[in-house]
DNA sequence: CAGTGGATGCTCT
DNA sequence: GAGCATCCACTGT
């Protein structure tokens, strides 16, 4: 199975397992797809729910690698993320977008959307999608209702700035597979490149 | 097309 | 009371 290897990887750097994520397929209760865009965060960063120390929501982030993070974001959306590096660093990758291929469906029916290109392409709509909410904090990935594959072939990646922040800006730790149409950006309308 | 603002809850000043 | 690791509807070109 991949999930050890998964285990693995999150308890790694986090600059090196955000890129290495991309391709994995994910899984919640049955449903997911193959993730094409994250972000790292960690201690040293001001932009990071951890910056300045374990405290109230962001303990998770102190906790073992290859355990969800997740948080409301805004009032209104959830977001998900895989902690990472050695206990108590305060590390963790916010997923972004996938691309979906399990369960359109029932994605579907939970966005009420029809667009494949939209049910993923953001943190709050792929926690949306997938049903992930307050009580996936903290539960291991290794486990049910996570699933995770590892990618059978080497994922191109893109770095740039990450979005929606307003601290460290600059740091060009978001992570894209090269070329998807699913991403946060580049992924609506009116931004999709002409045919 | 781009730009603006409202919804809504938790953390911190 | 402000500020968010957001999304969507609505406005004006």
């Amino acid at each position: 199975m991949s999930a050890g290897a998964l285990v693995d990887l999150l308890g790694s750097d986090v600059l090196e397992a955000a890129p290495a994520l991309l391709g994995w397929t994910m899984l919640v209760d049955g449903v997911g797809g193959v993730i094409v865009e994250v972000e790292a965060y960690r201690e040293d960063d001001p932009a990071s729910h951890s910056f300045g120390g374990p405290r109230g929501r962001n303990v998770v982030m102190f906790g073992p690698p290859g355990h969800a993070y997740v948080y409301r974001s805004y009032g209104i959306h959830w977001c998900l993320n895989l902690v990472c590096e050695p206990e108590g660093c305060g590390a963790a990758v916010l997923l972004r977008a996938l691309e979906p291929t399990t369960g359109l469906d029932e994605m579907r029916r939970r966005r009420d959307l029809q667009d494949a290109r939209m049910l993923c392409s953001g943190p709050g709509r792929l926690t949306q999608a997938l049903g992930v909410a307050k009580a996936h904090d903290g539960l291991a990935l290794d486990a049910a209702p996570f699933s995770f594959s590892a990618p059978t072939a080497a994922v191109p990646v893109d770095a740039t700035e990450r979005i929606g922040i307003t601290k460290a800006v600059e740091r060009p730790w978001r992570f894209v597979s090269t070329g998807t149409t699913f991403a946060s950006r580049g992924s609506r309308a009116s931004a999709r490149p002409r045919a």
